[in-house]
RNA sequence: GCGGCUCUGGUGAAGUGGUUAACACGUCGGAUUGUGGCUCCGAUAUGCGUGGGUUCGAUUCCCACGAGUCGCCCCA
């Protein structure tokens, strides 16, 4: 139907968009104190990026994404998330060159072909961080910090950290043989959809919602057996820092991320009301992706937040700004003689930047006087022939009804 | 991609196999002379998500599609 926005597309409407303003406004600040700058990439990109930075495989890659190819005969797709489109952007405009550690931010919409649900749209909006080029634990800390920080600022309560590791790319394999071996041993025990993540990614497993809670769950092989020196030490400095900050976190062994870049530090922060769509925010350490697009070995760690979820959390806890509209005068005219000075008056009014409006519906001078009422204008400026004849503005203060007849030449002092 | 539920005006909703589809809010107009917020009066769905079917007749029954929603999956 014409009248129809696609599936999974929302228009958001002018009371909405003062929050999302004022969300967008707590992101920048917030981003400010961090030291984070924010960076606009485009909406679509090669198709390629996307495969190779998320990884085949995923559900993100093999299922979710709006690909097409456009007249130049290129493969494009929106993308589904900004991480790798950032690496891209760093890559490509050489922003090492500036040396140390690249910090930066984005907000903006994504694009994933999934089955819509309160808190999961087809285009939705991500605002995401991404430190580049430091693998000092001190900044996955850092990073953390600054989603939970964000979520708190808002006024957020009942929120849960979970963070764990998920290895490198020299200790995971070891990791995940050891859990394809064990679940094969336990196979008859499995779920259908376990049994197919055996082979795609037996990690998933570990927080499926059927076989989670099952026995032979606890004796599954932990990541911490199998972690390398240097992820465990890694893990174990995060944690210090987290804890140093003063920041309650629960360690989650079962806690794995849908996109293949991730190493060591994954973390997730939800929102439980929200429902099945709970997760509010999520990210980590991806060590191996600017290297997987082309750049030099480069550590980075990021996250990435869904803003509809936290608008949606935000209004279960009644915590969005209330709405008021302010405008300071409303021009009433009477009669047709009268509209031209009035429309002259507001005009010069505005000129002065005093907010005023008028009903250019040509109405009965007390549906004009309704009309301000409503507008929540705090005069109503009144000319009729009268006041056309004598260059005068009858100016109503509509709290306290008082008027008085005033030289249009006073007005705009008379207002301010 | 899978399963359940829902779908009546601008909004919240009541309702029935067959004359005018309640009620409330909102909106618009009016209650004499150029003035609002209160009150009172009046108007406001030829239409019941869309398309088929059953029936003498469907908004009410059936089917398909669409959209929303809950859960799964996935994820932010």
């Amino acid at each position: 139907m014409l009248t129809n926005a696609p599936r999974g597309t929302k228009d958001i409407l002018p009371e909405q968009t003062r929050h999302w303003l004022w969300l967008e406004n707590k992101i920048r600040a917030l981003c400010e104190v961090y030291g984070y700058e924010e960076i606009r990439t485009p909406t679509f990109e090669h198709t390629e990026l996307f495969l190779r930075g998320i990884g085949e495989g995923t559900d993100v890659v093999d299922k979710e994404m709006y690909t097409f190819t456009d007249r130049g005969d290129r493969s494009i797709t929106l993308r589904p998330e900004n991480t790798a489109s950032v690496v891209r952007a760093y890559l490509q405009n050489k922003l090492y060159g500036n040396g140390g550690l690249t910090k930066l931010f984005y907000v903006g919409s994504m694009f994933r072909y999934d089955r819509p649900q309160a808190g999961r749209l087809r285009e939705f909006h991500q605002f995401g961080v991404e430190a580049i080029g430091e693998k000092n634990p001190a900044v996955d800390a850092e990073i953390i910090l600054l989603a939970r920080e964000f979520l708190l600022s808002l006024g957020l309560n009942d929120l849960t950290l979970k963070i764990n590791t998920v290895g490198c790319p020299k200790c995971r394999p070891i990791w995940r043989r050891k859990l394809t071996e064990y679940f094969t041993e336990n196979a008859d025990e499995l779920c259908a959809d376990c049994r197919r993540r055996l082979e795609k990614n037996p990690l998933r497993i570990l927080d499926c919602k059927v076989d989670g809670f099952k026995d032979f769950m606890d004796d599954a092989p932990k990541i911490e057996t199998c972690l390398c020196d240097e992820c465990r030490e890694h893990f174990a400095a995060v944690k210090k820092f987290l804890t140093a900050a003063g920041v309650e976190f629960v360690v989650d062994n079962r806690l794995v991320r849908g996109l293949d870049y991730y190493t060591k530090t994954a973390f997730e922060i939800q929102y439980a009301p929200l429902g099945a769509q709970s997760a509010v925010a999520g990210g980590g350490r991806y060590d191996g992706l600017v290297r997987e697009i082309g750049g030099s070995d480069t550590p980075a760690v990021g996250f990435a937040a869904g803003l509809e979820r936290i608008l949606l959390a935000l209004e279960l806890q009644r915590l969005l700004p209330v709405n008021a509209k302010k405008i300071t005068a409303f021009v009433v005219s009477g009669g047709t003689e009268a509209e031209a000075y009035a429309f002259k008056l507001l005009t010069d009014l505005r000129r002065l930047n005093i907010p005023a409006a008028m009903d250019f519906g040509s109405k009965s001078m007390k549906a004009q006087m309704k009309a301000a009422a409503k507008s929540g204008a705090r005069f109503a400026l009144i000319v009729g022939e009268e006041e056309v004849a004598t260059s005068t503005v009858t100016v109503k203060n509509l709290e306290t009804a008082a008027q008085e007849r005033i030289p249009v030449a006073e007005v705009s002092a008379k207002i301010i």
